[in-house]
DNA sequence: AAAAATCATGCACAGGAATTGCATTTATCA
DNA sequence: TGATAAATGCAATTCCTGTGCATGATTTTT
């Protein structure tokens, strides 16, 4: 179980301290996109700060991608397999859910290609759809 | 010529003061998106804050709208004649310039429709576009 | 195994930005 | 003109990212 994380970590090259495992496996059992004020809530004895290094590392690392959601807060979610989200093409889309206010990512959606004019060169793209989730509109 | 803003701001409903006929005109004569920290500069006797409900009240009122291009400052443009930016399929995408920072419209780009699974309700979309313009990649 | 070096963590604090409350001025309307 | 409503400016709050530095832990080297 931790040892499963463990060994997620150091293929990435991140030393799996105490620190990093829980927050990975808080990140594991999240549906939606968190933010550092959502971690630090989960986590209240710890350091706001250690946690915003921790996501930084996990995110250099490509363990984390993070999402510019709109709320003003950057939000992360884990990788998924092949979750190449440095690489231009394989950005996907996510969804902002106004009432929960929970982002979630959708891998199986790709954010098209835009044929700029030539003066734009594009290396990276954004998209986010606002809207009521699932559970909200119910 | 101020009296054709004074118009433009009647026309949307705004009542036509000195400050926001200058912020208009101000709006009017960039072609990149502006931040309320740009505005500063050019207002410097203003205050921070009725700027920033000018920008507001514009808002508000359909004549400017706001694109959140990650850099954390949400920045603003006039809308275009048709710009029907509250209406989802009009949403056009931004450009992002990583070396000049600055946002640009591009209106005749459209975001495209993203058929997303049934239990996510959209309402409105962003996508921005980073990299870098054609003036600084000359 | 001990010393040295590197890395991780926690605390304090700086800085930027959105946003609100309130008092004052300015404009509208009866 | 007097009453009412709106706009503005100032002060202050809150939230968030990010940095500097000291301490503790871990790895590496000898």
């Amino acid at each position: 179980m931790i040892k499963e994380l463990e060994i997620k970590l150091k293929q990435k090259g991140i030393r799996p301290t105490a620190m990093r495992l829980l927050v990975l496996e808080a990140l594991s059992g999240q549906e939606a996109a968190v933010s550092l004020s959502d971690l630090e809530e989960v986590f209240e004895k710890s350091d706001r700060v250690t946690l915003y290094r921790t996501l930084k590392t996990f995110q250099e690392n490509g363990l984390v991608h993070s999402i510019d959601d709109g709320t003003g807060a950057p939000k992360y979610a884990l990788c998924e397999e092949g979750c190449e989200c440095n690489i231009e093409q394989d950005l996907h889309v996510h969804f902002h859910c106004r009432m929960c206010r929970e982002t979630f990512c959708l891998p199986k959606y790709k954010i098209p290609d835009i044929d700029l004019p030539g003066e734009f060169i594009p290396e990276e793209a954004n998209l986010v759809v606002k809207g009521v989730c699932g559970k909200c509109s119910a």
